[in-house]
DNA sequence: AAATGGATCATACTAAAGTACCAAATCACT
DNA sequence: AGTGATTTGGTACTTTAGTATGATCCATTT
């Protein structure tokens, strides 16, 4: 919020800016009329590029980063959800527990926990519901 | 590539009919300089978004389309595809086959040469291959 | 000190998933 | 009309996934 009024403080300040000059530029006859607009043009150009790529370039992509406070509500462990993590790289209960070093009946526990948490039925579900949830 | 030279060529065009507009307005003197320049920048600050969204914008957010080319050449039936779009709503072999009006028996054949074809041992792990190519 | 919750592991079981092999119906294309 | 690919479906089998239950260990909290 505070972000959008500084920028487009600025913007109505670069206008006036430009219309002094122009007409200063126009007056004493230093510059030709193309090349105030070749200016102008350029500069907002610029601005173009700038208040697109800032102000609505980033709420587009809708939340790329994982969301740590979903997790707690869900109540999923850190162990729990490393395991969340080996099944969205498509690993088995075994290949799992080999990475964390832990038994297969281990992960298989986690992965009936992380389940019912997610009141899901399947993995396939579970991943599909994390990444609703944005927690993956 | 085209669409490139296109659209550089209706920029380069826009400013040369605004240059000639701009000269017509100040001789005419039916419209003050700062109309002028207020249209010339608005119609910059236009350009420039445009600009950004087209060409610098979609290769950013890493495609969010899916690439059909690449689902012929892993050699996928339109079939098989439609298994893999259920595999990654979390649904099982049965649901599969009662969403598509096939029996178990058709799906898991399905999946079988899915996952032969994708190079997975596991549906989950095809559900991260898939993503990875983006035909998902 | 006792209770709590997370992590670990095991056994025994049921339910899915996946493989292998086969076979018939359908469809597009020549 | 015939050919090849797709789709469909079945049986029999192995493997993996998931549930239920119980138990131990450890750190934190009460």
């Amino acid at each position: 919020m505070k972000k959008i009024i500084f920028v487009f403080g600025l913007l109505i300040l670069a206008l006036l800016l430009l219309f002094q000059f122009s007409k200063y530029a126009l007056i004493s006859s230093h510059l030709k009329i193309e090349i105030i607009i070749a200016i102008i043009a350029l500069v907002f150009f610029c601005v173009g590029i700038f208040i697109n790529k800032k102000s609505l370039h980033k709420p587009t992509p809708v939340s790329e980063d994982i969301n740590h406070q979903k997790i707690k509500d869900l109540d999923i462990s850190k162990r729990e959800y490393e395991v969340l993590l080996g099944i969205s790289e498509g690993l088995s209960n075994k290949e799992i527990g080999e990475k964390l070093f832990v038994s297969e009946s281990t992960v298989k526990t986690h992965v009936s926990n992380l389940l019912s948490k997610l009141n899901a039925k399947r993995r396939t579900q579970a991943l599909q519901i994390a990444k609703d949830s944005n927690i993956i």
